[in-house]
DNA sequence: TAAAAATACTCCATAGGTATTTTAT
DNA sequence: ATAAAATACCTATGGAGTATTTTTA
């Protein structure tokens, strides 16, 4: 069987038109290396060199064969210097799941401090419902999502960080007076988020609902649902990293007295092979979050 | 050491992304394959694939090693193919060498039969004096040479027929009515080619000179000589297949007395890798010669 | 529980070594 | 006489095998 080592041998030889020191120029002895090119001759059947004792000249045959040799091992070097540069675990693509409700509030965060501590690594950003993101995660089309609930025992899961719920309310709702508001005193006018959204369920299990007051009225992002409360249709529990970006808008937020929260997890596969670049991103998002009081 | 045999099992579960069956299409057992795939990405420090016991996926690492592998051995194979395309001493490009004295009236009687007979094999036809020749078969610029001089042991050759010499005279020579002329009765006059063409040597000997009497007085072609000759300047010798193409010439020529002759010979590399070639040439230009008398 | 990958071990083919011979300059 | 390739022979690495275990869907 034809080996790589042969080819270098050949191409050493070719190169060298000298059997000694083609043999010095593989760090093998004349004898091996002339014993492996007598096999490859005969294993390809074509003589490569014509060869006497004080001479060495390659064959019309052996140039054409030479060719395809020098590509074969160029190839291989290439891959020997990709699979180099694929090492470093923390360098390279990463793809990155993040939920909507948390998205537009976290990444912002992390983003600078990830590229200033990982130049080497790319952050490829997908944003999408939970369960979407689990099946590109099984699916290998996402390597590391961060949502807040527990995935299935199939995927790991490192919990990051507790994220609070605040209330959200308009100025002329009857509860914007007071300085804390209790979970349940929302149950009768609380807004939730579209299907597939955990924060949806979360609030309504917040407030001791099984679904919501109003529905089929659901918003499909925390920007309209704020939009609603603004307008007066109804209460709402936002996270505590959106509660940071309100923009100008003339929403009360107020804490909770039961202290809901939800937990950040950072999800992969328990197969996925960059384990220092799960740390590192856990390590950033905690950084981030310790100097960002909530 | 990375192996081919380790690519082409890389190849194989990135094609099938399972081990078993890709161990099948390799034809090893399913252990052997996983073992080797292990080591190939401990010698890359990549991992290749993320696999459970129930899904294979290749990484971004591995995508991008891959279309390395798959090239490498790409090359190889091909380097196979052409191995095996020359593996066939009757194919491929034959350098030959031919003295320019037989040139002219050999080639034509053996290009067409060597065709008919080994139509893959192509002949490149070179005409020099006998020094050149051997030189550019001793730097293997050449493969072959036909020759009508011994070289030297360093390069074999074969004998393959004598070609006989006739005189060549003008219709008013004082030889001219002879029905036989003897070669030493030509001295006188005798005219010779060239230096270097070894015509000329074995001219002079055959008439018992050491050089010709005419001085420098000397043509570079069969074709000028015999045209000398022609116009009464001296007698001369040519071989037989020379005198078989005389044209319309007013030339007599004559039997010799002492049978004076050259032998033509197949020269080429001791170390020549395709002796069959040389068969084949031998066997086609006895064969032309034996149905064409001289 | 069934299928698939990983592990444990055994074996032998062969790549590579050293010592020597042959051969051509 | 010398340099270089070929040959002879030995050793040990590791590729490939079978049997078994582990794991997860």
């Amino acid at each position: 069987m034809m080996t790589l080592q042969d080819l270098r041998y050949f191409a050493a030889v070719a190169e060298q038109l000298h059997f000694g020191r083609a043999a010095a120029m593989c760090h093998v002895s004349q004898p091996t290396l002339s014993g492996q090119l007598r096999r490859l001759e005969e294993d390809l059947g074509v003589t490569l060199f014509e060869r006497s004792n004080r001479h060495v000249a390659i064959t019309p045959a052996g140039e054409r064969i030479l060719e395809h040799a020098r590509k074969a091992l160029e190839e291989v070097s290439l891959l020997e210097a990709v699979a180099l540069a694929s090492r470093d675990q923390l360098a390279g693509p990463l793809r990155l799941g993040v939920i909507p409700t948390l998205a537009p509030y976290l990444i912002p965060l992390i983003l600078g401090p990830l590229r200033e501590a990982y130049p080497q690594m790319t952050i490829e950003l997908w944003e999408d419902l939970t369960h979407s993101l689990l099946g590109l995660l099984r699916t290998q089309r996402l390597d590391v999502a961060l949502i807040a609930t527990e995935p299935e025992e199939d995927l790991t899961a490192i919990p990051l960080f507790a994220e609070p719920f605040l209330a959200a309310l308009s100025p002329a709702h009857r509860l914007a007076g007071a300085e804390i508001v209790n979970e349940a005193d929302l149950a009768g006018d609380v807004l939730v988020l579209a299907d597939g959204h955990c924060m949806a369920v979360q609030t309504l299990s917040a407030c001791g609902r099984k679904n919501s007051p109003r529905g089929s009225f659901r918003a499909s992002s925390l920007e309209t649902l704020l939009n609603l409360v603004e307008a007066g249709y109804g209460s709402t529990l936002i996270p505590g990293l959106a509660a940071r970006a309100l923009g100008g808008r003339k929403v009360i937020l107020r804490p909770l007295a039961g202290g809901s929260s939800r937990t950040i997890r950072l999800a992969s596969r328990q197969t996925f092979p960059r384990p220092k670049a799960l740390r590192a991103i856990e390590g950033i998002v905690r950084s981030a979050m310790s100097s960002c009081r909530l």
